[in-house]
DNA sequence: TCTGGGGTCCTAGGACCC
DNA sequence: TCTGGGGTCCTAGGACCC
């Protein structure tokens, strides 16, 4: 195996599935195979549009009847989930050959440590690239892109180069020209804020950024993000390879816009129920309790209202702590403002081991709890939808009946 | 591009303590 | 009692990613 592989110079794949979800589907059902395609119909706006369908104009974030009307050939479907995390496993299964150190960076990308691997393989780096590549083609029947290099950093900017079903390597001889093609807002983690800045400081790409001396960064208050990847377009390795064993996330949100906008106090604050009841059943379906939620409201203006709470206990169950929900509402509500969303964050997890043993309420009460939740969940319902339903029903002036008489708040 | 939903990480500034 | 300097923790909010 691979001793000391400090000692050796780094080398880094990038796999990026092309129009992964279009692929998908296509690859799925042959009937769709070259046909223009856009992934997303449930929501109204395309989520993931086939090159097919990108020669005729339709691009990310179109509504659905300007696709049609681009595009008339278009066939639209629904997403899968399900489907893609299969077709996900077996790219990342595919993956594994060629490095036992694998970054499931999201659902259609990742990330493999190929230092030391060109022996075992008996093959080149650019080899392991087309091999790669051909295998999910021929296994998979999608289309992967596949960059190799110094970095991550350098390895993504590869891999994007001639998509779709590109194969680039960054060395360190073509380094500089490739830098100054690449527009810095293209590169892996510079957006459009930090874009925006450099340019001001007359840096428009890749190669400019690191023409400039680390003395330059610091003095203009680059931030550390902005440094390392500074680091990274120069072969010099910040971000490290994370094999996933798929376990933990750290915190799960849960969010969603209405409209119209409104200011409405008890609706919103029903919304914000609904969505940390939500958040924590599926908290529970991992077996987590959580101790920190962040709730936010978000005004017709686009700027965010946030709080935290910190339980002074791990919990699963909300209803527990609805006084400091509220309280913590209280603190970023304000009726000047009109909201177009609301939404949660819960995190710190846990894995419940036990049955919590409690500060603020007795075991009795939280098997009571239980129950009720099972109740709710087995039906599809939570105490969030109801309180929105009650305050719903409210809003239109039709409370005469509402669906719980508790005071919650 | 007048903007959906689910994530991670960083930073500035205040509170608090020594 | 007043003051300065420094460390640490916490919180709100940004920025970025897919």
């Amino acid at each position: 195996m691979f001793t000391s592989r400090a000692s050796q110079p780094r080398s880094i794949l990038h796999i990026d599935a092309d129009a992964f979800f279009a692929s998908v589907v296509q690859a799925n059902d042959p009937k769709l195979m070259g046909k223009p395609l856009v992934v997303g119909r449930e929501r109204g706006i395309a989520v993931a549009i086939s090159y097919e369908a990108r020669a005729f104009g339709v691009h990310r974030g179109m509504l659905m009847h300007e696709v049609k009307r681009a595009c008339p050939s278009c066939v639209c479907v629904d997403s899968d989930f399900e489907l893609f995390g299969h077709y996900s496993s077996r790219m990342f299964e595919i993956a594994h050959r060629y490095s036992p150190t694998v970054e499931e960076y999201s659902i259609d990308e990742g990330f493999l440590d190929l230092a030391g691997m060109r022996r075992p393989l008996r093959m080149s780096y650019e080899q392991i690239a087309r091999h790669l590549q051909a295998a999910v083609k021929s296994e998979l029947n999608i289309g992967v892109s596949v960059g190799v290099s110094l970095t991550k950093s350098l390895a993504k900017i590869a891999s994007s180069r001639n998509k779709p079903a590109g194969i680039s390597l960054i060395s360190p001889q073509n380094i500089e020209p490739i830098l100054q093609e690449t527009d810095i807002h293209d590169v892996w983690g510079i957006g459009r804020q930090t874009a925006a800045y450099l340019r001001q400081l007359g840096i428009s790409n890749a190669h400019e950024l690191v023409s400039q001396p680390e003395q330059f960064l610091l003095r203009n208050r680059l931030s550390k993000p902005t440094i390392q990847i500074w680091h990274e377009l120069q072969g010099r390795q910040m971000f490290d390879i994370t094999p996933n064993s798929k376990q933990a996330c750290k915190s799960i949100s849960r969010t969603q816009t209405f409209t119209p906008a409104s200011n409405n106090k008890d609706f919103l604050f029903c919304r914000l129920l609904y969505h940390i009841e939500d958040a924590f059943t599926r908290a529970r379906a991992f077996g987590y309790s959580a101790s920190k939620l962040y709730i936010f409201i978000k005004t017709s203006k686009f700027q965010y209202r946030s709080t935290e709470i910190n339980l002074p206990q791990q919990t699963s169950y909300p209803l527990l702590i609805r006084q400091q929900m509220h309280a913590a509402f209280e603190r970023i509500y304000s009726s000047k403002h009109l909201y177009r969303s609301a939404g949660a964050t819960i995190t710190n997890f846990q894995k419940n081991t036990h049955t919590q043993n409690s500060l603020f309420t007795d075991a009795h009460k939280i098997e009571k709890l239980k129950k009720i939740y099972s109740l709710f969940e087995g039906r599809n319902l939570d105490f969030g939808t109801l309180l929105w339903d009650q305050a719903r029903a409210k809003s239109r002036g039709g409370g005469k009946r509402p669906l719980i008489k508790a005071r919650f708040f």
